[in-house]
RNA sequence: GGCACGGUAGUCAAGUGGUAAGGCCGAGGUCUGCAAAACCUCUAUGCGUCGGUUCGAUUCCGACCCGUGCCUCCA
């Protein structure tokens, strides 16, 4: 079993450089963070996060970087808008993200520097790059010298028409606004030189005031971190270009060595059939989907339970149904854990040092079908399959199965979440309260008549009530609870 | 216009040259006073259309139809 995964370049799957021993570099684009990060850039959060848990679970030791934009014409747009300065405008939404990763369980990258941090290295490379003859200044602002780099295109496959392409957009119109300082249109800007509209946004460089374009900061701060050659590279399918031939443009001209080994690119989102655009007001947060009633760890199944590679149609019937699935889920690590009488926090550590995928007996299947180009939705129907087959283990069987299925949970972020906090906290009103204590105390004196017709009232003010072993829990009717909105 | 990707049951979604995993929903059942939960059973002679190759194709080839993405900041 080798874990391979599919490489835009040469468009096919390739087995992992990740051999036991030598520490595996990967990198991620991280976000720009000029507002809360919607569902869809953390499609691709999550899917680099499941690639960093099976590394984790494959023993392979691992860096993991993830960068933060935090200098581009938005945010200093933005922060110039709200009168704040550049740092002050971008912090609270680096935590918000921070926190957003948390809620989704999504494992730390090992450094996570920001592009405003390491602007010194990306000097360094933009004059490496202007010593070696790919770069040239014009007014105060550097370039990239696209005839200089013969490989350019080669990611997107682009090949000659790139001149073209870039010359004109969709419609064969030209894209000459602020083209005409470049050798080139497709030349690409690394170092912009200050202009009023950026405030008090500027850094010191031998080419004058200004700051960096956007694509060196990836360059340099992969170099910085991962050294000339990442083993792999991810980010949304986007990026791909021009984002990511730039960088490989960039890197290999200066360093002379490969950029990156494996490329991964992860599909776009749809909402409700729908492109997710500003625009069209469908772009969805964390904190959207949990003011309708869903939670964190059911937008993360949503978010993997198609294939990376394919578009996936977000809708609300997905998160219902990826709520479905989870509580099940759920259901059964509970039963596996009172069968065999090991606590919660043991199996939060179990997880942590769960059992090789290879030595699995039972899920083998399970990680042959993750380590198959991440083929989640197949490795999904491996869980449940599992779950069929082995329904009610004795305590020993349990014991043995957990070692598995914890590993198993542990690859796809799913965290046990006991039953009693998947309700929704929602206000009860008083007189509900009431009638709901009225019926438990027939029901108790076994006045089952009486009983039910208190839960018919309480049924027609639209509350229902769970009755459990030793009490009882009330929620809101289908149809008036906030998922259903 | 160029380059990609996709069209599998009500819905979402794997998959294979030899006859369709799984999830959700739905129906029936077991169990509890009722309700819920849980568990069990059932649900595509069919994989966009039409041809071709083959003993045999959903899976390979060709044409066509439909949908989507990128080519411009974008996850």
């Amino acid at each position: 079993m080798t874990f391979r995964l599919f490489n835009t370049q040469t468009r096919t799957k390739e087995a992992v450089q990740c051999e036991k021993g030598r520490t595996f570099g990967t990198y991620c684009c991280g976000p720009t963070v000029y507002g809360p990060a919607h569902i869809g850039n953390f499609r691709t959060y999550v899917v680099q996060d499941t690639v960093v848990r099976l590394l984790k679970l494959l023993q392979i030791p691992y860096r993991y970087i993830r960068n933060i934009t935090d200098v581009d014409d938005k945010t200093i747009r933005n922060s110039i808008a709200q009168r704040q300065t550049l740092s002050d405008y971008v912090e609270p939404w680096i935590e918000k993200f921070h926190n957003d990763c948390k809620r989704l369980n999504l494992l730390p990258p090992t450094q996570e520097p920001r592009a405003t941090e390491t602007i010194e290295a990306q000097q360094k490379l933009i004059q490496t790059l202007i010593d070696k003859g790919h770069a040239y200044v014009r007014d105060g602002s550097v370039y990239f010298r696209i005839a200089s780099f013969g490989n350019y295109g080669r990611l997107s496959h682009l090949d000659s028409r790139i001149l073209q392409t870039q010359a004109l957009n969709s419609a064969g119109r030209s894209n000459d606004a602020d083209e005409y300082d470049r050798e080139q249109v497709a030349d690409f800007v690394l170092w912009k030189a200050y202009k009023p509209t950026d405030g008090a946004v500027s850094w010191e460089s031998l080419w004058g005031r200004g700051r960096p374009g956007w694509h060196i900061e990836c360059s340099a701060m992969s170099h910085l971190y991962l050294g000339q050659t990442v083993d792999l590279h991810t980010g949304g399918v986007d990026l791909c270009f021009p984002h990511h031939e730039n960088e490989i443009a960039q890197s290999e001209a200066a360093y002379g060595a490969p950029f990156v080994r494996q490329w991964l690119h992860i599909a776009h989102l749809q909402v409700e059939g729908q492109k997710m655009s500003k625009s069209l007001g469908n772009l969805l947060t964390l904190d959207d989907l949990q003011a309708r009633g869903y939670r964190p760890s059911a937008v993360r199944y949503a978010l993997l339970s198609g294939h990376y590679r394919q578009t996936l149609n977000f809708t609300f019937d997905l998160m219902r149904s990826a709520q479905s699935a989870l509580r099940k889920i759920n259901a059964y690590t509970h039963a596996l854990l009172s069968q065999s009488g090991i606590n919660e926090e043991t199996f939060e550590k179990h997880t942590e040092n769960a059992v090789l995928p290879e030595k699995c007996i039972f899920l083998g299947d399970f990680f042959e079908a993750l380590q198959d180009d991440l083929n989640v939705p197949k490795a999904l129907g491996c869980l449940f399959t599992f779950m069929h087959q082995n329904p009610s283990p004795s305590k020993e069987q349990a014991k043995l199965l957990l070692d598995e299925w914890s590993a198993a949970l542990y690859a796809l972020g799913i965290q046990y979440e006991a039953s009693d906090t998947e309700l929704p906290t929602v206000e009860i009103p008083n007189n509900i309260q009431t009638l709901a204590e009225q019926r438990w105390a027939a029901k108790q004196a076994r006045q089952f008549q009486e009983a039910d017709r208190l839960r018919q009232i309480l049924g027609e003010n639209g509350w229902n009530v769970l009755d459990r072993k030793d009490d009882y829990v009330l929620e809101p009717l289908k149809g008036k609870t906030p998922a259903d909105v």
